[in-house]
This record gives C-alpha cells, structure tokens and sequence, in this order.
DNA sequence: GTTATTGTCTCGATGAACGAGAGTCTTGTC
DNA sequence: GACAAGACTCTCGTTCATCGAGACAATAAC
C-alpha cells in the first residue's frame, strides 16, 4: 500500500496519530474518572478561557454535537467535579455562562503538560523553513477536513436544520492558535 | 504568542486538526445511524482486512478499549446491519474471525474516498523533500504521543500484568487503537 | 484424566445521550 | 404597556452502549 499516491502515505500517518491522540485522551479520562466527552468539554472550556471567549451550554453542545439535555447533564457532571461553575449572563439573563475553575486548568495542564514538552522537544529539531512546511501542510489538511465536513453536513450553522449531530457550525472546536499558555 | 516556542504552534494546529477529524468522524457516523464506536470499529476491520490481518472480536474490543461484553454487542450492532459476519475458526474453535462485507467496504470508502483525495491532492503540491519533512513530523509526533501514553499506562500490554477492566484504567490494554494503515 | 488458561458470550445494572416539552428571558411589533 | 415569536436552559422519561461478573466451550499444560 506504499505508495503510488506520494501523500497517501501522509494520509494514512496522520489518521494514526489522531487514533492515538484518542487513546491517549480516553486512557486519561478513565484515568479521571471522567468521560471522554467530558475530557473533550473541558478541553474546549479551556481552550475559550485562554481566548478569553465566554462559552454557553448551548454553544459547548453544539461544539461537541450534543443535544441540550445531554449538554446539561455534562454540565452538572463537570460542575459537580468542581471542574467549572455556572454564572448567569446579567446581560442576557436567558443565558448561563461557563467558567472554568483553578482546578480545572491544572487538570487540563497534567494531561497536555507533558505532551506539549515531548512534541515541542521534537519539533526542536527542525530549521524555519521546515518548521514552515510541516505548518503549511497542516493548515491545509485542516481545510481539507473542514471541507469535506461542510459538503457531508452543508445546512451548518442552520440551528435547526440537520438530523442529530448536527454540525456544530463553522469554528474548529479547538482554534489551532490559541496560545499554549 | 505562538512564538516563544517554534514548536507550539504546531501542537495546536495538530490538536485543531485531530478534533476537525472526529467531529468528521461522528458527523458520518450519525449520518449513517451508527455509533462512534461502529465507526471506529469498522476502519480498525477494514485496515485489518486490507492488510490481510484476522481480527477476532477479543482483539477488537483491546484495539477499541471496550471489554467483552461491549466487544460481542459491537459486533451484534455490525452483523445486524450486514458490515460484518461471524466465522468461526477451525483452527482453534474458541475464536471468532470477523469477516468485512462488500457493503462495509463501499460504506469505508463513502466516508474515506473523498478525504483522501482532497488531501492527497493538497499534498500534490509539495516536493520530495518537503514530504519527507512532513512525514518526519507526523511519525515524531506520534512517537511522542506513545511515549506519553506508555508513561500514563505502563501496565499496557500484557495481558495478564495490567487489569484491564479495571475501573480506573478503563481503556488501558488497548495497545494500539485502529491501526491506521 | 485433571487443571489452568484463553476466547466468546449472557445477564442484570449503570448512566450518557436522546426527544419532547416546560419555564424563563429577550426582541420585535403594535 | 401588551402580546407574539424566538432564544436559551433545564426537567422528565426512555433508549441503548458499556460495564462487571460469571457461564460455557475449547485449548494447553501437567
């Protein structure tokens, strides 16, 4: 299966490390006792804390392509946990905003922590203009996803358009820059 | 921001990548009326298939991080639906071999056929060397992200040494999810 | 033969996610 | 101000994937 195709290869490469970037989550979820989906919810929280975004129930379901109900009950797990706690919006006093706790962030720290310095150590080893290609080659397979996401689901964004997962809608759950802290 | 550290930005554009990727994957999962795990289940045995590996159902719940029990409900959920078929092996009459069907093998292909060619085409554009540097990239980060997974779960692996179902651990002797080949 | 091990499946329980809809608040129109 | 329509969150009852424990069958070791 090597290689007609000379990017096929690349293809294969990174749908095995998004398995084992997975795994990883999923063995340290368990480690926590926590759901995979509640691993992906506080990644997501931190993620919008460090970019400074306030996030809503209802915007952290459809990042995570649950339903309200389900987003509530995650909610209450993380809240629960002392993960997060809930705030009512006093501008739009409908809404409850999402913080995430001290805890929550040192949590999310020991999971990426060491990851982080392992891949940084790793990419320490190449010059600029390699450093620029990998970056290039990312950016473009993200756009590669994300197109085929919008051809497979097009009413996104549409709130009540599609069937049950419906696309959470145009941002990539996790924006790629928001600085590693 | 990203620019203390060359590196980092990468990490985040990886990880930015890997969730566009599973949300891809639960939005075709959903689509297609089935579970993620389905879904996961079915590229593990499709990879299998093309790499002419036996997969039986022990070894498909280990790659899957679920237990037996959730392992022969899998396979109920794939044989209902025709993707899959149950043989037993002669050899040792204990196992079960899972066998893909042509349906499964066209439904692989409806959901990997046009992301493949959207990335292999974005790669088209790279030269020899600068494949060689992403493909540097791609297998250092997935050292990277094993090594950190065999700190987490050392115990991983062996069979009798780890416990695998237990609470904790939860998902711990997967040893290597979906293969990605 | 007997015992230990491996591989799969069954059973009942747990709980995450779902659909439907109620309650609360905001916005737009009169 | 009042009223209708819509947005946001939460509650309720149900469904089903996963779990732990263990039964059953076949193999391996003695």
């Amino acid at each position: 299966m090597d290689d007609q195709e000379p990017g096929l290869g690349l293809v294969h490469l990174l749908r095995g490390l998004t398995v084992e970037l997975d795994l990883l989550g999923a063995e340290f979820a368990a480690l926590h006792h926590l759901h995979p989906t509640d691993l992906r919810a506080l990644i997501h929280l931190l993620d919008a804390d460090r970019a400074g975004i306030t996030v809503t129930p209802g915007r952290l379901g459809a990042q995570l392509g649950i339903n309200s109900a389900s987003a509530t009950a995650l909610i209450d797990r993380l809240e629960r946990r002392d993960l997060i706690h809930r705030v009512r919006d006093t501008g739009d006093r409908r809404r409850v905003l999402l913080e995430v706790e001290e805890h929550a962030v040192t949590l999310g720290w020991s999971f990426f922590g060491p990851l982080i310095s392992r891949m940084v150590s790793a990419a320490g080893s190449y010059d600029a203009a390699e450093l620029a290609v990998v970056r290039r080659f990312l950016v473009e397979m993200g756009e590669a996803v994300a197109a085929e996401r919008q051809r497979m689901a097009p009413s996104s964004g549409t709130r009540g358009g599609g069937r049950r997962t419906q696309a959470p809608g145009g941002a990539p759950a996790a924006a790629g820059e928001d600085g590693g802290g």
